[in-house]
DNA sequence: TCAATAGTGTCTATAAGACACTATGCC
DNA sequence: GGCATAGTGTCTTATAGACACTATTGA
């Protein structure tokens, strides 16, 4: 941050856009909005908007005034991704993007917002698809090594349902009697006392939480458990 | 990016930071160069600067500009780490900071700059010590599971250098053999046909250097071997 | 009792750590 | 040959996959 001779304030777009995921129907999927405003008026884009300086405290911030807002969710996880910029991805000019993803569990989002699932895109504003490509590789690519993908199940699930979320973003086979091992030597989850989730007609599933001295680390750190 | 009723140029900061890693005398050192300006006149700060956009392509492109004219580094890696923002990191009003990484073999840098063992920071300008802090904690992480420690080597090294540099960032002991065993079995590095390095008055080690195929994935991508 | 899934225990295969052993340079 | 570090081979231990077995529910 040492000054160069250039203004200090440019003409440059500054904003946030949230890639907001789901799981619907053992599919990943994305919050979609039609743009109500040109450029790319009426396409498809990721909710998003200029960052408030009057009233946001930092990019995340906004981001997360733009969950409330457009989607009015309050999500329990969301990260920063990075950053997206250039002269061309906008074409009113150069532009920075603040990109954070968000993961909840599947539920009913504001009816301006559709779901799409990430294999089937429909044609995007800007740099969108894209982005959007990225962010769902690097999702991915935290199951493999974190306990990231509890936040797509609610506060409660079982071991057969998260195994599934985690068969979902690998894209592969896992043992379910390894996977059970691993859950247990983590010590990450805890089983709720007494309760259990019915799915038809055969042994009912134990329901298990994030222990509560990992609910911290978990929605803080972006690491591993 | 779905446009809101606000003023698309705001009074806000748009600039980048590069935290520049080197390894000196088996510690991890960053470079670090005195404010010729107010605010902070004459403290040490990480090497940054507006982001210019009638030159600058991306984000990316402003912090390898950064490298090139306040460090003279080209540098083998550099990889965005993520923002920094909000209304109180600079005293003149809302900033926002692209804080990007580069990691290279310790050399000669520009005389305005000085490398600092990143255990034994001095004051530091604006929000740099934080942010320093938070990259190391993500360059060490990352050398669990990836080869990016490799940059912290020049283009050819023995392997039990590159295993001193894992021991350094990873503040462990880490069993040679296996070490040995792993970096065999990834096939990310090659023997330089011939070339040794003698160290002493004892048998020399065999130069080693990243595999051609593995070249391009390593200094684009930003996963795991 | 059967169907269907939940959950456990055990055997096997693979990979990592421990450590002894050999190799190779300079003196 | 001795010293110091480079590099290899082998034994042991920890961990993951395979898979058989038991558990529990509704019909």
């Amino acid at each position: 941050m040492v000054e160069s001779n250039q203004s200090p304030f440019p003409a440059h777009a500054l904003t946030v856009d949230v890639v907001l995921l789901t799981l619907c129907d053992g599919e990943l999927c994305v919050a979609l909005m039609r743009r109500d405003k040109a450029p790319y008026e009426g396409a498809w884009a990721l909710p998003g908007g200029y960052i408030h300086v009057q009233e946001d405290d930092s990019a995340k911030a906004a981001a997360d005034r733009v969950l409330q807002e457009k989607l009015a969710v309050v999500s329990p996880y969301l990260e920063e991704f990075g950053t997206s910029s250039g002269p061309t991805r906008d074409p009113r000019g150069w532009s920075l993007t603040v990109v954070h993803f968000a993961l909840v569990q599947h539920q009913v989002l504001s009816h301006e917002v559709k779901l799409f699932p990430v294999e089937h895109l429909p044609a995007l504003a800007f740099d969108h698809k894209e982005i959007i490509g990225r962010v769902v590789e690097r999702v991915c690519n935290k199951a493999s090594y974190s306990s990231l993908p509890v936040f797509l199940c609610g506060p409660e699930f079982t071991i057969p349902e998260l195994h599934a979320v985690y068969e979902t973003l690998l894209d592969e086979a896992i043992p379910l009697a390894s996977f059970r091992r691993k859950i247990a030597e983590l010590g990450v989850l805890e089983a709720v006392p007494g309760k259990t989730k019915l799915a038809g007609s055969f042994r009912p599933a134990k329901l298990y939480r994030v222990a509560r001295a990992f609910q911290r680390r978990l929605s803080v750190q972006s690491g591993r458990f």
